[in-house]
DNA sequence: CCTGACTCGC
DNA sequence: ATGCGAGTCAGGT
């Protein structure tokens, strides 16, 4: 069996490879030359769907229907086991043709199907979790939490469950406090920005966002997470590759792609990701990866020389948009250009921006207006983009990779309008979503190359994680700067930020 | 078991 | 009424 599955000589397709290479990497077996994963293939074709099942494949491939019943006296697993394999061969030559016919060959190619391995094996190293430290934290921040409960209690006069947002709601109501902000559903609104708002005048408001951030690191994190230690000491989680519409991978079972950062009570999970004893974790970050590959696209002569020149991209903005002057004027609108700059991507409106940034409608119309007329290529690229999926019914990025927006011409103003944001942010996301992925490629090549023991350990959409032996650091960091920045090659420069530390928080 | 509200990340 | 995800909890089926 090993001998024909690392047969170079033979084609393999396969449906959802990542599954069975991963069983046959634990096997010690490590398959090459895989021609097809009929899964993959059909995210490439449309990557808007939310899941890719083999009955789907038949119908809409091979106009056809799995059986609907087994014959007698044939064991069900059995069947289905060779009735997938017969539909995986069938369907995976139509396939190929279908992404030739779409010019995406190479996105399938030279950047999906290689990415199926590094992913396999990512996920069988794992990342290696201080469970006892996590516990520790879940029983302190838990009496933390009912310190917090009888305070809220004794200001609202009864008790409550503070996890619902209705009965906050209804609290609210009988303290006479509003802002009379509405849920879709007609609910009092109890989210973060309003509670801020209230804030400023009641002190219930201020606990209560206290409460939510301590309860979502407890359960969420310091809780969860332990129980998903294996009796290696690490957390394989799932890498998902054909869930996000615009080629982004997705990671569950945990979610390791949204481990804490931002807030000091945070940052201790974060801090519980460590390496094995005589290792470190590297951790290299693209910097501003969206906002080059915005440059590169829109060709905008201002943005593509600021990178070129290697100014801070929102300093330049705060001058340029803003007139920022001095030092002082400079820190202040540096902190509202970072936020237009990242609203851009989005597409962000008037409104979505005033609401953001605390302005009125008018001064953020004059934003966006004085943003557009710095950066003339980037209103060009917004104009055209709608128009262009309209046309083609799908946008694509750099590398060839296609989302389809079959809404765009919708009547209903507000489902147009996001399909237009969508297609204008797609280009961008998935273009660093290719990025990054060439870049993994590369560099687990270049680790294989020089014989390194250094392991990828996580992708976080711009940041490449590793746990390397002490004695590899420097050779390991040089490799990954190396391939991750010569990924590609745009008309801006593309710059990774290396850090090294004892642990994912201080490899930052 | 599903949906809505909320919060975590990029 | 700024893009892409995942998980938890409450509350209802």
């Amino acid at each position: 069996m090993g001998d024909i599955l690392t047969n170079k000589f033979l084609q393999k397709a396969a449906f959802d490879a990542k599954s069975v290479n991963g069983a046959l990497l634990k096997l010690g077996i490590r398959p090459v030359d895989l021609t097809d994963d009929v899964m993959v293939a059909a995210y490439i074709l449309d990557p808007g769907r939310t899941n890719y099942p083999i009955d789907f494949l038949a119908q809409a491939y091979l106009d056809t229907d799995i059986a609907r019943s087994i014959p007698d006296g044939i064991d069900e697993a059995a069947f289905r086991t060779a009735e997938l394999a017969d539909i995986t061969a069938r369907v995976a030559p139509v396939l190929r043709e279908k992404l030739r016919s779409n010019d995406q060959e190479r996105v399938y190619a030279e950047i999906e199907l290689p990415t199926i391995d590094v992913l396999a094996e990512m996920e069988l190293v794992g990342m290696k979790v201080d469970g006892d430290a996590l516990i520790r934290f879940a029983a302190d921040i838990k009496q933390q939490l009912e310190a917090l409960s009888d305070r809220l209690f004794a200001i609202a006069g009864r008790e409550f469950n503070i996890g619902s947002p209705k009965q906050v709601g209804e609290v609210f109501a009988e303290l006479n406090i509003e802002t009379g902000k509405k849920t879709a559903t007609g609910q009092i609104s109890t989210s973060h920005d309003v509670l801020v708002e209230l804030a400023q005048t009641y002190e219930i408001a201020q606990l209560i966002i206290d409460y939510r951030e301590m309860d979502k690191l407890r359960a969420t994190y310091a809780e969860a997470l332990p129980k998903l230690i294996r009796d290696d000491g690490r957390i394989h989680g799932c890498l998902n590759q054909t869930v996000a519409a615009t080629g982004r991978l997705s990671s569950t079972d945990p979610n390791l792609q949204n481990i804490p950062v931002r807030t000091t009570l945070g940052q201790e999970i974060r801090r519980s990701f460590i390496p094995e004893k005589g290792n470190k974790l590297i951790s290299a970050d693209y910097s501003q990866l969206e906002l080059r590959i915005l440059a590169h696209i829109t060709q905008d002569a201002v943005m593509t020389n600021a990178f070129r020149d290697g100014e801070d991209i929102h300093a330049n903005t705060a001058r340029l948009v803003f007139g920022a002057t001095d030092e002082k004027d400079l820190k202040e609108k540096r902190r509202l250009a970072k936020i237009v700059n990242f609203g851009i991507a989005y597409a962000v409106e008037a409104f979505g921006l005033s609401t953001r940034v605390g302005i009125s409608r008018a001064e953020a119309r004059k934003v966006i207006d004085d943003y557009f007329a710095t950066y003339k290529g980037i209103r060009k690229y917004m104009d055209d983009i709608p128009q262009q999926a309209k046309r083609d019914g799908f946008v694509k990025s750099l590398f060839g990779r296609r989302r389809y927006f079959p809404s765009i011409n919708d009547r209903n103003f507000t489902v147009r309008a996001r399909q237009e944001r969508e297609a204008i942010n797609m280009p961008i996301q998935g273009t660093a979503s290719d990025i990054v992925k060439i870049a993994m490629i590369n560099v687990d090549k270049a680790l294989r190359n020089e014989k390194l023991e250094t392991k990828m350990i996580m992708q976080v959409h711009d940041e490449l994680l590793f746990e390397a032996p002490v004695n590899e650091i420097e050779q390991a960091s040089a490799i990954i700067k190396r391939e991750m920045e010569t990924a590609a090659k745009l008309d801006v420069p593309l710059i990774v930020e290396v850090g090294v530390g004892d642990n994912w928080m201080d490899a930052k």
